[in-house]
DNA sequence: CTATTGATGTTCT
DNA sequence: GAACATCAATAGA
C-alpha cells in the first residue's frame, strides 16, 4: 500500500478499502465500514477551510488525520490530498485480539471490538499522536485485498449536513459494522 | 427491539 | 455558548 494508493477521488479510495487489512503495531483486521469526505462536502471538516484540527486534511494524501470527538473518543481517516479524507468506521479484528479486548474497557463479543469510529480507535491505540503520521511507515502496515468484494453504499452515520450523499460504505453482512440491528443494517 | 441520556474536550461563532 | 463524523448504560415496549 503506497501513497499513490491514497492520492485518489475520495470515493474511490473509500470503496478500495473495503477488504484491506490494517493494522498499528501488529494489531487491527479487515476494513469493513469507510466513509467519504471532501473539501466541497457541508459534513466534511475540511469545508471551511484549513483550521488548527484538520491541517491534516490539507497536507499531502496518505497521511493520518486523526481527531478528538465529543470530548471522549478518537477517529482516524486517511487523507486523499486537497481537503479529502475518509474515515476508517469498522474493521473485523483478525491481528492482536487479545490485545484490543485489553485496551476496551468493557467485555465485549470479538466482531464488536472494531465496530465504530470510537471503538475502533480504542482497540488499535489511536490517539492525536499519529496525527498527521504517514501512512506507508511503522507503526501502520497493509495487506491489499485479493479479490474485489461486495460493496454496499448508503447515507453518512452521525452528520446533520449533506445527510443524504451516500457516501458510507460497508462489507454488506458483516457483523463487525457499527450498526448491526437488522433495522439499520444496509 | 427502540429511544433516551450522561459523560466530556476542542473548535468555532 | 453551541456544536460535535460517539459510546455505553438504562428504561420501556
Amino acid at each position: 500500500m503506497n501513497r499513490a494508493f491514497f492520492a485518489r477521488d475520495v470515493v474511490t479510495v473509500a470503496r478500495a478499502l473495503i477488504g484491506v487489512t490494517l493494522t498499528i503495531d501488529g494489531v487491527g483486521g479487515t476494513i469493513v465500514e469507510t466513509e467519504a469526505y471532501d473539501a466541497g462536502d457541508p459534513a466534511s471538516h475540511s469545508f471551511s477551510g484549513p483550521g488548527v484540527r484538520n491541517a491534516a486534511m490539507f497536507g499531502p494524501a496518505g497521511a493520518a488525520y486523526v481527531y478528538r470527538i465529543y470530548g471522549l473518543h478518537h477517529c482516524l481517516n486517511v487523507t486523499c490530498g486537497d481537503g479529502a479524507a475518509v474515515l476508517i468506521r469498522a474493521l473485523a479484528p483478525t491481528n492482536g485480539v487479545e490485545v484490543m479486548r485489553a485496551r476496551r474497557a468493557t467485555m465485549q463479543p470479538e466482531a464488536l471490538l472494531c465496530a465504530g469510529p470510537g471503538r475502533l480507535c480504542k482497540a488499535l491505540g489511536v490517539d492525536r499522536s499519529l496525527n498527521g503520521a504517514p501512512l506507508d511507515a511503522p507503526p501502520f502496515a497493509w495487506r491489499e485485498r485479493v479479490a474485489e468484494p461486495p460493496i454496499a453504499a448508503g447515507p453518512r452515520i452521525g452528520i446533520t449536513r449533506a445527510a443524504d450523499v451516500p457516501w458510507r460504505f460497508v462489507l454488506p453482512g458483516s457483523p463487525s459494522l457499527s450498526r448491526t440491528t437488522p433495522s439499520s443494517r444496509i
